[in-house]
DNA sequence: TTTATTTACGTAAACGTTTTCAGTAAATGG
DNA sequence: CCATTTACTGAAAACGTTTACGTAAATAAA
């Protein structure tokens, strides 16, 4: 069977490929009735472009990348719901990459990718990520790159994310409310701008009610949740004074959940708890969970939009903007005041 | 600043194109001095192969596309999981397209993907597909196709699911061992082969032990939350004498509890509930569900492999074959023994 | 009428790579 | 010493598109 192709179409139509190509573009350089015969035949055929020759030649390939550290978390499955719908909308297609978090992938993707085989990219660093050199090198090879969520500020270009500092702020000050008065913090990672930011916002909440910074309270996350659990298992022994925790990633109020249960604490009589969180089933957990939600969808949405917009022009520069959409404390009765 | 292409590094090394080319291809045709000249010079110039003109002369985009309902669904984050562990050790990419169970956007999206923008398929079907002339129009274009957990059995090619047809059958029979009598079945859809499937191992269960099937007591997922609610509402309103509910799909188990909630219905005392989710945090609820969960990251891992391993033949012909993954009945408090 | 301008199409180059085909020089075999 | 192979390299075509340029005819302006 024969390809079928623009010089396919161009031979049957007796017509050059040229001109195909352009009645195919509803070109103004085409007559009416060239143009018809010419859509008439591709549909009957079911010509679909290729997209590499035109890529190739046009220099740009619809394609932007998405490269995040991992899917299975949900607040990244809604990101790419709204990175999607919004490549949709703009005709552009998605290409995923998976960090894990690890920093050496993340250079290899970034490197590969400054092959051509993105126009532009959506960046989530991963936590490993200190070094930022390969991200640097992109602009000299001219493929513009928005941050979500997890930013890197030493990179001058746009950037959208949640007001990460106030909803530290604002849960720590919830737990106070609530009668807490040594509040852990369970910490995504001191690597991230939104771990630095969330804790921050816990440290500030605290020194506003007067109370002392105890590094002791503070738990980073090690990748590794059964050490997570054991960790946390040990700090609530050690530490039986503690009566509130802030998890700023949503499976460490998972597992602190966990913890607690098995060692007798009871949520929230004993501890109260407050976790980032976009899952909406929390709801129907033993206490339902208090959450901080993020607009995730919204954040994926925009993001896109914004690269998108860059791409339509023909030198795609982003300049330095922050956009910041709010999340939301959603009040439940894990946190409730005994 | 000049780009980095076959031709610059030609240039600069004093060799022809096809030399420089055949040099990074590590062909045994280069003299190993040359070989050595040319790597140095492209790491140094940070030279990264164009894909698109790679992938228009050999005619192979090393790109597989995936294809799916959504990407919340937690057991599809889990296969992307998988699925982008597999493609990524053959070096592939994967681009990833949304249906949100259209099937108008099904089509198009098929239809786009025969450009050659992809070189095989992973796809797990629209609810609302019924007609499939889209998906056989994939064959003529030499562009297989692996189905995952939404097959599409009039189609002769791999797929990979799981036991459905074992896993309705076990759930219900689980429900009847507890002591159910009156079990309603929140499905999925009947216009999927999973439906379809676990519908009937929920049929066979229960006249395996002499219940007679009730249509009144399956209920369809309506795509639409609220509605799917206020369905089941009315249903258990209706028929108190439910004490059983099979949810073959996760969202539906979480309504379920909420409606149960709503109407004052203890689970698991007044009503049992089973429920097909890859949630972790099941365990968290109250009380916790009782789910059937599915090997996702290996359903979509295997249904990768199982493509990547066709498309390294030159010529992609998948044999008709299904690789079944069993699922796993996890027993929790929802469907305890009052 | 003559001269611009517009309309509609064709020719051919280009995008960056891979690969076929030749070609040269050196090495090997008889 | 000639014939033949081997080792390396280059020229050029090809993949399917887009687009700058050219051109002929038709129309408008003078």
């Amino acid at each position: 069977m024969k390809p079928v192709n623009l010089k396919r179409l161009a031979e049957e139509l007796n017509l050059s490929i040229a001109t195909v190509s352009r009645a195919l573009q509803d070109s103004h350089e085409v007559s009416a009735a060239t143009k018809e015969r010419v859509r008439a035949l591709a549909a009957a055929l079911h010509y679909e472009p290729n997209a590499y020759a035109s890529s190739l030649r046009r220099n740009q390939s619809k394609t932007i990348g998405v490269v995040i550290p991992k899917v299975t978390n949900h607040f990244f499955s809604l990101a790419i719901n709204g990175i999607e719908e919004a490549a949709r909308q703009s005709n552009y297609h998605v290409l995923i990459y998976l960090t894990h978090d690890d920093h050496a992938r993340e250079v290899a993707i970034i490197q590969h990718l400054k092959g051509g085989r993105v126009d532009g990219i959506l960046l989530s660093v991963a936590s490993g990520t200190e070094d930022i050199a390969h991200i640097q090198s992109l602009a000299p090879a001219n493929i513009p790159v928005v941050f979500f969520d997890r930013v890197c500020a030493e990179i001058a270009t746009a950037n959208v994310t949640t007001n990460d500092y106030e909803s530290g702020y604002q849960a720590t000050e919830h737990l106070l409310a609530a009668g807490c008065h040594h509040i852990a913090h369970l910490l995504i990672s001191n690597n991230l701008s939104i771990g630095r930011n969330r804790q921050q916002g816990y440290l500030d909440a605290l020194q506003a009610h007067g109370l002392p910074p105890d590094a002791d309270l503070v738990l980073p996350d090690t990748t590794n949740r059964a050490h997570n659990e054991e960790l946390l298992r040990e700090l609530l022994q050690r530490r039986p004074d503690i009566d509130g925790i802030f998890a700023s990633v949503e499976h460490l109020a998972v597992s602190a959940y966990h913890v607690c249960r098995e060692l007798g604490r009871r949520i929230p009589e004993d501890v109260k708890i407050v976790g980032f969180s976009n899952l909406e089933s929390v709801s129907l957990f033993d206490p339902p969970l208090t959450t901080i939600t993020q607009p995730a969808h919204d954040i994926g949405r925009e993001a896109a939009r914004i690269l998108l917009r860059a791409l339509e022009k023909k030198r795609p520069i982003l300049p330095s903007q922050s956009v910041v959409l709010n999340s939301e404390l959603v009040q439940r009765r894990s946190s409730e005041q005994g």
